[in-house]
DNA sequence: GTCTATATAGGGATAGAC
DNA sequence: GTCTATCCCTATATAGAC
């Protein structure tokens, strides 16, 4: 190997990633990747397959960085704060691979593989926020049944996996600001609050303050 | 105008409306359109003037569908099951024009027109939730802030726009079977169940009963 | 209204020279 | 590793005959 290895395939996923991002997955072919990065198509191709197969290699980091924010934190009980800043990583890591939840049904249809490595992280999702819930419950600052956080946990997976995609399709009252991802971790406490002692439950209305404008 | 004007024109929408819903709108072309109804592509492009036409005119059909299943109901002040009747009018007009769930980020992005229309549905859905919920506060039956109550109404308007999406990619515990759409409704009334007064609450939990399995 | 034929364009992908 | 050239295929859309 030499000083800098795999330049280029670095580059094609750096770049390809941004344009994801920015113009949706469906919406940029080979050819504009490589136009992009002022390489030949034919260059691309010798270092990945297709452009499925760079799709895969960007979930692959996405993963990885999924699986690292959902850690749970350290071996102590969980508190309110935790949960906060557990949200904002796992907020971060979609914001960085936005264009995955953008057109996550097809992605996902298109492909097993991929399909199935997502379901795991949602069960993951789900376990580990029923998971922090019990524990909240058993310190007394959370009041909810089994049958409850069932239903909070599904709803906050849910709500985390789409908020992203609800904001850009909102009625826009300014003019186009980019999403600011403390809105979305907002929301997601806020379905968390109903069941709250009241203290906590104070608490967290007064960090909704710095949220909303 | 003869006795069936427009046969062939009906025929299209309604072949499409199955085929976009099955398959995914980005993933059926005019070609697959033309050659289920067993006539060629050049008939097809006589009766709509691109893909996007026919886009179009199944968007209005949807857009009347909805704004019938979002009218208040009659005059006196709503209840909780008229919020049950209601969700069940708006989930299976969703139902019935799923496709445009689907892609909806990138269907919205393609074109101004249907991105306003959609934010003007939304709009009036976050108005009509937070309107019933003042009523339901006003009669005692639900306590919540006004604070609480937009959160509510938009993490209602979200659940109810993906919770189809959702439904498609989550783990399937069982072998692909068609989400039903009583889950959803399920989902977006245990959102409201936590600001219930005890005697509601508790008839919500029987309700959920008929809804989990 | 419907068909056939065709034009155009673009995307995905490969072969082979350098 | 990188480029050029090229092929195949599919999608959109139109013209003109019937």
């Amino acid at each position: 190997m030499t000083a800098r290895p795999n330049k280029t395939r670095e580059r094609i996923l750096t770049v390809s990633l941004a344009m994801f991002n920015e113009q949706g997955e469906p919406n940029v072919t080979t050819n504009h990747i490589a136009d992009e990065l002022e390489i030949s198509p034919g260059n691309l191709y010798y270092h990945f397959r297709n452009k499925d197969d760079i799709v895969e290699h960007l979930f692959e980091r996405y993963e990885a960085q999924m699986d690292q924010a959902m850690l749970a934190p350290e071996d102590r009980a969980p508190e309110l704060e935790d949960i906060w800043l557990q949200l904002h990583l796992v907020f971060e890591c979609i914001w960085e691979y936005r264009f995955l939840y953008r057109d996550l049904v097809d992605l996902l249809l298109r492909s097993r593989k991929l399909k199935m490595r997502f379901a795991r992280i949602l069960k993951r999702a789900h376990e580990s926020i029923v998971e922090v819930c019990q524990g909240l419950v058993e310190t007394g600052v959370l009041k909810a049944s089994r049958v409850e956080i069932e239903a909070l946990a599904y709803n906050i997976a849910m709500a985390t996996t789409f908020w992203l995609n609800f904001e850009q399709i909102r009625p826009q009252l300014t003019t186009r600001t980019e999403p600011e991802l403390g809105r979305g971790i907002y929301q997601v406490m806020m379905l968390l609050a109903p069941f709250l002692r009241d203290g906590e439950r104070q608490h967290l209305n007064h960090l909704a303050e710095d949220y909303l404008r």
